[in-house]
DNA sequence: AAACCAAGGGTAAACGTTTACCCTTTTTTG
DNA sequence: CAAAAAAGGGTAAACGTTTACCCTTGGTTT
């Protein structure tokens, strides 16, 4: 593959020309950019970007770390990443497979050394201290669905709780008076942190929910499924189910449906993060809007800002 | 940023001790590598990868090259190569926003311009002979979704003609007898490779369908529905219905249900492509089964092959 | 006519690695 | 015990750029 050394011998420049050319810089002649230009196309001339990465100290790729693209809502948060990259000349490098502290780590640790200045983060594992440690080493670090308050400019998260009592207050507004919800096993803040907005906000109008209306499954829809199940067993009523993803509540809803219950006559159901699933689902889904896009483009617009400042 | 110069030395060592320990190369005492090792840490060393690329004129990086991650089409395809590059310890340089044939080849030159050796690309503007071109160019080129008879090795695509035979046999084999299809207005080759190959396998059956049968719209659940309702408005009576997509099929068997006919009783849904929506959907859709992560995968692992052989 | 300036362009160091080649010390072999 | 081999490690070139600094040329100013 040809060098800038190749073009400079050709054009009968030196390198330094050739690079003011690429770069449009200044100093050089009309004659000589034309000239440059025109034995660049003939030797198919394409500037290596690692080496310019190297002595610029620059570098041009945004990072993306996410648990899996398969996942609706992680393929729309790192496509909001990837507006924002595009918009600002820079590549999307993205890594996934996150199960543990360790492999988000190393995640981490593969931006770092590509020399990634600006990352876009979404860690359940790490520790704060790990985390904030992270912030104060890559200028661009930014952390999103999750809070950490020493770092909270670098933060972007969803008030969980205030998502549980909106939640609440449009069931509310609706008139109804029993409430079930069902929650999810995994992760630990997030669903907890809705079921307790949820639960504040019905204490608050003197509601309270029965111990076994409240169950948890898989984020699926078959965990959705299954916890419907269990809380038709309990035997209680309810005329109102409050699902914490929008996947379960497409299962909640579909066992209800085989059980003889009309949605949303008989039961309302609302769920929780409207990634597409929702406009799909029929009955249509009443869900909670989720804004992870926008939310990640705007982590990323963080990211951007905290190197320009610097 | 410690570099391996600063690491050197405090280990009391020369740079070329370092690299070896870094890379486990020979020629290093245990002694070495346990002092080496611990200045690393002390240090924070992290290496620069660009410098690593650069001298060694290889890449950790695995392209990608796909319209946009929003689709969960193309989420799934990024997702198997990501697994790919997982396994192989490299990482996904991912390019999106591809609209035109310049965007395209603007996305492919980044990669290139990254020396990325390996790349999975998905191009539908692109003339043959600029692909063949690149080809020969990228060693690790591969083309999905498209088929280029002089480059047919580094091709995965599907047989579209042969999945609309199949979808006809399908539909045949539960003894139906009017058809209608709905086809998607946008993409040049693929809905219309899809219907050709089900009136051809109709055909073989003796079957025809009726000019106003088949009808055309966005390969949408809106254009599903708008489609449909043409269908309907053409007054013939059909009792199995091909659909282009999933989306489509869903927004189909909606509008055909608030007209009053139950899907499958009435009318048989078949959809192409499952990706995850199908699942979700209520009455469950019958859908073709487009393994588009299988094949992304497959992609990704020619591509390192044909580098591996070289 | 001397002094100066601007424009254009060249030289070479630097970025952070890897690795071929060379040297020294220690161990093995007959 | 000498010779040979193995083990450990250092030196410096190379990868492909960018850019600070210097030089030349020709024109403008006094």
């Amino acid at each position: 593959m040809a060098t800038i050394k190749d073009v400079a011998r050709l054009a009968g420049v030196s390198v330094a020309s050739v690079s003011r050319v690429l770069n449009n810089g200044p100093k050089v002649s009309k004659k000589t950019i034309e000239n440059v230009t025109k034995v660049m196309k003939d030797l198919n001339y394409s500037p290596n970007a690692n080496a310019r990465a190297l002595v610029t100290q620059k570098s041009t790729t945004l990072g993306v770390v996410i648990p899996a693209l398969i996942d609706p809502f992680f393929a729309s948060l790192a496509h909001g990443v990837e507006q924002v990259a595009r918009k600002n000349n820079r590549q999307l490098l993205l890594i996934t497979g996150l199960v543990s502290a360790e492999t988000e780590m190393q995640a981490i640790n593969l931006l770092i050394e590509r020399r990634c200045d600006v990352m876009v983060v979404h860690s359940k594992k790490l520790s704060d201290d790990v985390l904030i440690e992270l912030a104060n080493k890559v200028p661009g670090f930014v952390l999103i669905d999750r809070y950490i308050e020493e770092i909270a400019q670098r933060c972007i998260w969803l008030d969980n709780i205030e998502g549980g009592k909106i939640a609440a207050r449009h069931l509310l507004a609706l008139n109804h008076q029993s409430f079930a919800c069902i929650s999810s096993k995994h992760q630990i803040d997030d669903p907890l942190l809705r079921l307790q907005g949820f639960q504040n906000e019905l204490a608050l109008a003197g509601v309270d929910i029965a111990e076994d209306l409240i169950e948890y499954g898989e984020p699926t829809l078959q965990g959705g499924e299954m916890a419907t199940q269990k809380l038709l067993a309990s035997g209680k009523r309810f005329s109102a189910l409050f699902v914490y993803n929008d996947a379960m509540a497409i299962g909640a809803i579909s066992t209800l449906e085989d059980n003889g219950y009309k949605v949303p006559s008989d039961i309302s159901v609302l769920g929780f993060d409207d990634v597409l699933l929702s406009s799909y689902s029929r009955p249509k889904l009443t869900t909670l809007n989720y804004p992870i896009e926008e939310m990640a483009m705007q982590a990323a617009n963080i990211g951007l800002e905290l190197i320009a400042k610097q």
